[in-house]
RNA sequence: UGGCCCGUCGUCUAAUGGCAGGACACCGGUCUUUGGAACCGGCGGUGGUGGUUCGAGUCCACCCGGGCCAACCA
């Protein structure tokens, strides 16, 4: 196993940690300090669980911390009942912010004395256009803004104004405080942003201490700088808001090291919905029965419907995180459910829909107690439970059939079947009501086939579970189910139309309650919170807010995997399977959203005047249409083509030597540049053109240029003496390559196999170990060239002598 | 539509110019006193077209597809 922690293990890691490993390496912070930031507004739901499992777990890993911050920066639509309930769900994650409990709030003296900075800088005015007139001026996507009348404002009398908006001097919406910044700035958010506006309201935890209160831009991330927060990770929809956080701390004077953000993709589930506002449409419309509805994806509904916490850890670990939203198969979910709860819930008996069993050779009166292991083989895990056995017994309805399909391996008329941990039965007869439903069994039983005991061995199709008719305990059982029939209900909604909604997709067996279940008697004296298998159906726990003393209620976690009802041969959806819903469980794949074949599209048309300078960059240096039009809108570059066409070396400088100069500035001088503008780097046109006069000239491999390059681009220098520095100069020596073939030939024999067996894709291997033999000097082209030689020259004498 | 971002098996995710790999799902098998679990095997992918390179999922260009931004929300 690679050490996790070490940043030079990077490779495999998701790019958070990538970037963490990269700054830790550059001894850019002294540790790692990151922060969960929930606007206490509404509950947590399992996408925010991602972002506690980042922060947290990653801060974990480093050694450093993670902060619970409230982003409590708006005081109309935020309870202090929120922070609350977000804590708790923090904690059932097993996280602990220790004394790093912070609120927006407790910095709003700190922000306004940097508000003020801003604007004795000359960098935010306040603005007494209304709300209408600011959208308005902002511009929109394709035109730029204009700005209002009180932009230019003066240092004086804008630092007037804003203390009597936080003197409470004017109403809301009379007056805001704006950055200035660019009202023709392609990004939208950096029109001019609103800082500060006015709220008469009270903030559940600042009281009526103040009257203004910060925007989300402004407030976060002087938050995270106050913190010292190193790394502030959050979702992609604030990509845009990047560059107004970098303004910000930047104008204010925050200096490296100083907070980062970076965003990551969200989760989506497929068959449910996350969205706050869709939750509180299902909650408010009482779709649903509150909060803690467990059908809901609320934190506090999983926790209600018996989710592990560790298995939500484990679900998000293993789907990983990106730089791109994903939508998950909720199968996914469910088994990180399952494997957390298989290895840990006792196996009990339940059945959710009995139908009686009499044996009638039992004797009168006579009762054996099983001993039931709570555990399978494979669980390694110890304990077990009695359980009474005797003349009567329940079992499950669906268990049954008169009329099976073909592969039932359960009861049929005149069939066996195991009854688990006891014995073998024999079904003679079925007994009806006047209705013809069956009510009642009359079995007889195999007395030389107790489970453990001698002769049990004898095996027949099935083994079902069964509870005891006497001591058996009543109980409700609520079977959930996915809250929606369709993966996206929102995609559906948009695809059936404007007037549908994804209320219209709600599945309508998401609930399901069971009111005559019996349960085997073990349970009852068994701690409240503990979570079964209750064995062929399910895990369950029981309902931590309607079980009681008087009553018993468990809710369904998740169902087992089944096989049998996934075929869709099961017709009993009385025992609680998921059979009759069959094959729309499954969804199958959609159809692929391929993209239409290309078209050669349409290129857009470059402008005269670029047009022009196109030609003549094909005219001059030979270039093509594609190169010369990337160059010609790029004045930069252009120029210095020319000038290193016109430093290159006398013999041979021409067209041909123009297109290698192009390509070099095209393709790799981007990737060293690093964003500087091109007369800031270390090096000049001449130094690109002696470069790639050595590579024309084959004294040097492309790749070594990209190498010098690369030195160029940190130091300068000369490339010819960079070149003897590094002792770059290509390996053309054809004894010399044959001797470094062989080696790596000789070193993966198998490989040699397999590339000869057709897996041409080796060849790239091979070269690679060639390269790193070489130092990366051996001529590449020469180089490949003598490989492949070798493994087809042998395999062809191998053939030969074979043959 | 201007800007920014993202396209790898059905889904999620690795490969940091050098063997396209893993997980879930699916299919088949072994085992089984849970139609569970476990184990073995199989199916299946770089959106497209050009270019750079000895070598491209990775770099460049264009096209196609998707997402975000024009709240005094976060």
């Amino acid at each position: 196993m690679p050490d996790r922690r070490s940043p030079s293990s990077s490779a495999g890691r998701d790019f958070l940690r990538q970037i963490i490993d990269r700054d830790i390496a550059a001894g850019r912070y002294d540790g790692v300090i990151t922060r969960f930031p929930p606007e206490p507004n509404g509950y947590l739901h399992i996408g925010h669980a991602k972002s506690i499992l980042l922060n947290f777990g990653i801060a974990e890993e480093y050694g450093g911390r993670c902060h619970l911050r409230f982003d409590d920066t708006n005081p109309e639509t935020e309870e202090a009942e929120f922070v609350e309930a977000i804590k708790e769900d923090v904690r059932w994650l097993g996280f602990d912010w220790g004394e790093h409990l912070y609120h927006a709030a407790d910095y709003f003296g700190q922000m306004y004395g940097f508000a003020e900075q801003l604007i004795r800088n000359g960098k935010a005015y306040v603005d007494s256009q209304d709300e209408a007139a600011i959208r308005e001026s902002r511009g929109t996507v394709t035109e730029p803004g204009i700005p209002g009348p009180d932009r230019e404002r003066p240092v004086e009398e804008n630092l007037a104004l804003f203390r009597g908006m936080r003197d409470g001097a004017f109403a809301e919406g009379e007056y805001v405080l704006r950055a200035k910044i660019d009202l023709a700035a392609p990004n939208m958010l950096m029109r001019d942003p609103i800082l500060y506006r006015i709220r008469h309201a009270s903030h559940h935890r600042s009281g009526d201490e103040w009257c203004i209160y910060p925007m989300y831009d402004y407030a976060h991330c002087l938050e995270d700088a106050i913190e010292k927060v190193t790394h502030s990770f959050c979702t992609l929809e604030f990509e845009n808001n990047r560059e107004l956080y970098d303004w910000i701390l930047d104008e204010l004077g925050f200096e490296e090291p100083r907070p980062h953000q970076y965003e990551f993709g969200k989760g989506l589930i497929n068959y449910t919905v996350t969205s706050k506002r869709k939750l509180l449409r299902l909650v408010r419309g009482g779709l649903v029965a509150g909060w803690d509805d467990p059908r809901l994806p609320t934190l506090t509904a999983l926790r209600r419907r018996g989710v592990p916490p560790e298995a939500l850890l484990a679900f998000w670990g293993r789907v990983g995180v990106a730089r791109a939203d994903a939508r998950i198969d909720v199968g996914t979910l469910e088994f990180a459910i399952r494997d957390e709860l298989n290895r840990k819930a006792p196996r009990v008996f339940a059945v959710l829909d009995p139908l009686k069993v009499v044996l009638t050779d039992w004797e009168p009166g006579r009762t054996r107690d099983l001993d039931a292991p709570y555990f399978p083989h494979d669980v390694p895990l110890e304990g077990s439970r009695t359980i009474p056995f005797s003349g009567e017994l329940f079992i499950e309805r669906g268990d049954f059939s008169e009329d099976p399909p073909p592969g039932f391996k359960r009861l049929v008329p005149g069939g066996e079947v195991r009854l688990r941990y006891g014995c073998i039965i024999r079904c003679v007869r079925a007994v009806r009501d006047r209705k013809g439903r069956v009510v009642e069994l009359h079995c007889t039983h195999n007395p030389d086939s107790w489970h453990g005991e001698l002769g049990s061995g004898r095996r027949v199709p099935g083994t079902i579970h069964w509870v005891p008719a006497a001591e058996a305990v009543p109980c409700e059982v609520r079977l959930y189910d996915r809250l929606f029939s369709v993966p996206d209900p929102d995609a559906a909604a948009a695809a059936r139309g404007e007037e549908s909604t994804f209320l219209d997709f709600l599945n309508p067996d998401s609930l399901e309650v069971r009111e005559g279940a019996l349960v085997e008697p073990s349970v009852v004296g068994d701690p409240r919170e503990s979570r079964y298998q209750f064995e062929r159906t399910g895990y369950f726990w029981r309902d931590p807010v309607d079980d009681s003393a008087g009553r018993l209620v468990f809710n369904r976690i998740v169902t087992l995997r089944d096989v049998w009802s996934r075929r869709g041969a099961g017709l009993g959806k009385g025992d609680g399977s998921r059979a009759a819903e069959g094959a729309d469980r499954q969804p199958r794949p959609q159809e692929r959203r391929r993209p239409e074949p290309t078209s050669p599209g349409t290129r857009r048309r470059l402008p005269d005047e670029l047009q022009v300078r196109a030609d003549e960059l094909v005219r001059r240096f030979g270039l093509t249409e594609v190169d010369a039009e990337i160059l010609a809108r790029d004045d930069e570059r252009s120029r210095f083509l020319e000038a290193a066409a016109e430093a290159y070396p006398e013999p041979g400088r021409g067209p041909e030597s123009g297109v290698a100069l192009a390509n070099w500035i095209i393709h790799e001088l981007p990737r060293v540049r690093d964003g500087r503008a091109l007369e800031h780097l270390p090096f000049g046109p001449a130094e690109l053109a002696g470069l790639v006069a050595l590579v024309d000239q084959e004294a040097i491999s492309s790749s070594a240029g990209a190498e010098v390059l690369a030195v160029l681009a940190r130091e300068g220098g000369e490339p010819a003496e960079i070149v003897r520095r590094l002792d770059l100069f290509q390996m053309r020596d054809a004894d010399s390559l044959e001797h470094v073939i062989s080696s790596v030939l000789a070193a993966s024999p198998g490989k040699v196999g397999q590339y000869r067996g057709g897996k041409e894709g080796l060849l790239g291997y091979f070269m690679g170990q060639l390269m790193a033999r070489t130092g990366g000097k051996a001529d590449p082209a020469l180089a490949a060239r003598m490989l492949k030689d070798r493994l087809r020259g042998e395999s062809a004498e191998e053939a030969a002598r074979d043959g």
